[in-house]
DNA sequence: AGGCTACATGTAGCCTGTCTATATATCGAA
DNA sequence: TTCGATATATAGACAGGCTACATGTAGCCT
């Protein structure tokens, strides 16, 4: 998968992925992998600093709990969150639905000129 | 449109408008225009250096014409452009089913826990 | 004549999100 | 004691789309 692809994604990613229960980063990450059939091999260095940016912004916030001896940050929705959650959701039809309908082969009108 | 979302797509954009007939860049931003019904509004900024950048990679090859006093540079897909749209739709297609596998909702299991 | 809009192409430089590489630390198994 | 899995984090590279600007023609309106 092209890297380039998923510039703009990555949040609806991470907030839809939230929705149902909230996770840590790894869990997170092993989520997408599961979820998309081994297509979204997401490395840290792109989760993180977007679950960072996502609290910042006020769509998540986080909470440091311990596991086994091993600490794990972890994040849920907010209200604001589930909006926008929304916001892409509907985004993502949108986008998907002007590039398909350019990009759709179009079979040529049969009355060809 | 979040202009991040278009990253990594513009090629398979591009090739595709040229896919029936050859076109300038001012044309091509009008098609684009027209395929998703207003949705893409690319600006020359983009369109003018992407269309360089894929006949400098050898997927278009553009002439210079004169049409009505104006000077315009129809560009029109080579073979490895042909090919290259063909990877493009299957990567569309891969993508679209990856991310859309994530961001749809999924009903929960009748059973909750 | 002057001004405006549409047509037509092009570039410099910014912006910003994703990726690579690296660092740190715990745990259990070999 | 080494290794892989678990877990988080950041610095810096990279790259492509965008803004803003520059240039020029044609045709219309007043």
């Amino acid at each position: 998968m092209n890297p380039d692809a998923l510039r703009g994604h990555m949040d609806a990613l991470l907030l839809s992925v939230l929705e149902r229960e909230p996770l840590h980063g790894y869990a997170i990450i092993e989520a997408l992998q599961e979820r998309s059939a081994g297509a979204l091999n997401v490395p840290t260095g792109t989760v993180y600093p977007a679950l960072r940016r996502l609290e910042r912004t006020g769509y998540l916030v986080s909470a440091w709990d311990t596991v086994g001896g091993r600490r794990r940050r972890t994040y849920r929705l907010t209200d604001a969150g589930r909006r926008q959650l929304e916001g892409e959701r509907s985004a993502w039809q949108a986008f998907t639905s002007a590039i398909g309908s350019v990009l759709r082969p179009e079979a040529k009108p049969s009355g060809s000129a």
